[in-house]
DNA sequence: CGTTAATTTGAAGACTCTCAACTGGTGTGG
DNA sequence: CCACACCAGTTGAGAGTCTTCAAATTAACG
């Protein structure tokens, strides 16, 4: 946490959201600020989506909206595929659309003045990114593809041009806004207070888990050093507690980094 | 922070906005649920605001209303004074007003499983209270003056009704749930990160400064209790970082719990 | 002026961080 | 196919920071 040299703010925010209207796909922004790694323009344009037919309609941004509503939206609404590690925006970016997360998961960063940085919230299937779009001019947090994403890119336009002809995008808005509020106070709360180790029970019992081959639901972590700034802590301690919670047995590795959680004894150690 | 029996969230969360229309002006939650020490009913009604001519009405909730829209609030709003100490609502009360804070400062808490309580959030005049209203059925917070205060209480009956009827509170209530997912996350980054040391300096150029009586800032602190509360560490931890720092000048004693702070040096200290 | 609450201080122990070394898996080039 | 570099994860040891528990001191209040 107190780690790193001084990276992240200044350099490197310059062309995300820029000529192209894509999600700004850059790379992971790397610890040291050495060379790029990873593979260079990760998005894929997949076209106009059928928000109508959307298969998370309901959990989506238009979730209200009704047939009257979408002949309002004249400006394209494009859908994105990017592969983990690319980043969706910078904090600084001009903000001039909304994501709507389709699939996947992305992490907001922050980066503190020592140039560390911190996890301030998990985005998943349903969430919105960028909500500031609609009061602010610039992002205020790096958005991370954690997995592979796939989302859809709303201009801010949309938004306003819907916002003044229905009021059932409100509603939703606001939804999203108290979504937020509430999950950053659970972040301080929850994963920001008491000692490392129930701060890794809680954050495994949050976590998204999946069905695994047997039904048995699985959670594939996130890298130590990515769990170490969600909590607050170093990445060794953050490692140090998840071989710990692995040796007492109270998860199980099914595949790499993919693990069963025994929840009653995570409770236990979240302090419930 | 991991201290204190559990109390708080179960017990005594019963009449709060319950038949009378003001905020509930119950007594600050004593840590060892003791007998109650300070005044009763604490909260003085005063009558119905002139919100047009509201002295902070450009930094209020009504900031952007104009002659019209007035007349579309039916319903009364008050406004009340409270003591130092009152609770305006406790976390799971039904929701039925926002209240706009127009002089003093008040405390969100949240209660932790354990019975330990974290502050979440400090509320300045201008700041909306409960938001949650205009979205859920219950408060999420235990709202605490810190200060006398004076505020207006706002049925969300009118917020629903101005909502439908004019798009220029919408503005606002995003703006202020924009506002509430900002001090989140700096909370979280600034006052939740780094050593205690760096996070009390933190908190030290954040809260409001008052000139005094030479036209030098100071500030009034808050108890060591509530410090420790923002900022995630013991109240033992706070008080000697506070005691450290009047040691080392970097912060002078005016008045009993009023200084004059070094923001030089306080910065420094904040890892800047 | 006596009592109670809040703050300050001490000392010991627990917990994290830091720095460094080691491990195992992955990818590359010979 | 093997040797090598590289990276994320793991582990150790020592230093340093917080917490804990207790006691002393200072303000607050009837």
């Amino acid at each position: 946490m107190r780690r790193g040299p001084a990276q992240g703010r200044g350099a490197d925010r310059s062309n995300a959201e820029g000529e192209d209207n894509g999600p700004s796909c850059k790379q992971k922004p790397s610890r040291e600020g050495d060379v790029v790694k990873r593979s260079r323009i990760e998005a894929a344009w997949r076209g106009q989506p059928e928000c109508q037919g959307c298969s998370i309609r309901d959990l989506a941004l238009f979730a209200d909206l009704q047939q009257a509503d979408f002949n309002l939206i004249h400006l394209p609404i494009d859908e994105f595929e990017v592969e983990a590690g690319s980043v969706l925006y910078n904090g600084g970016d001009e903000a001039r659309a909304l994501l709507t997360l389709r699939s996947g998961l992305v992490k907001l960063v922050q980066y503190l003045s020592d140039g560390s940085q911190r996890i301030v919230r998990l985005q998943r299937p349903g969430d919105t990114l960028g909500l500031e779009a609609t009061v602010g001019d610039q992002y205020e947090h790096t958005a991370v593809a954690l997995r592979r994403v796939l989302l859809c890119r709303i201009p801010v336009e949309v938004i306003h041009r819907l916002s003044q002809e229905t009021p059932r995008l409100h509603r939703q808005l606001m939804m999203r806004w108290h979504n937020n509020v509430r999950q950053a106070d659970t972040w301080l709360t929850a994963l920001s207070t008491g000692s490392a180790k129930a701060r890794v029970a809680r954050f495994l019992l949050d976590i998204p888990k999946e069905a695994g081959a047997d039904g048995v639901p699985v959670c594939e972590l996130l890298s130590r050093e990515d769990i170490g700034a969600m909590l607050g802590v170093t990445t060794e301690t953050a490692s140090r507690m998840i071989a710990d919670l692995k040796r007492s047995g109270v998860i199980t590795e099914r595949k790499l980094n993919t693990f069963v959680c025994n929840e009653d004894a995570l409770r236990v150690l979240a302090g419930e």
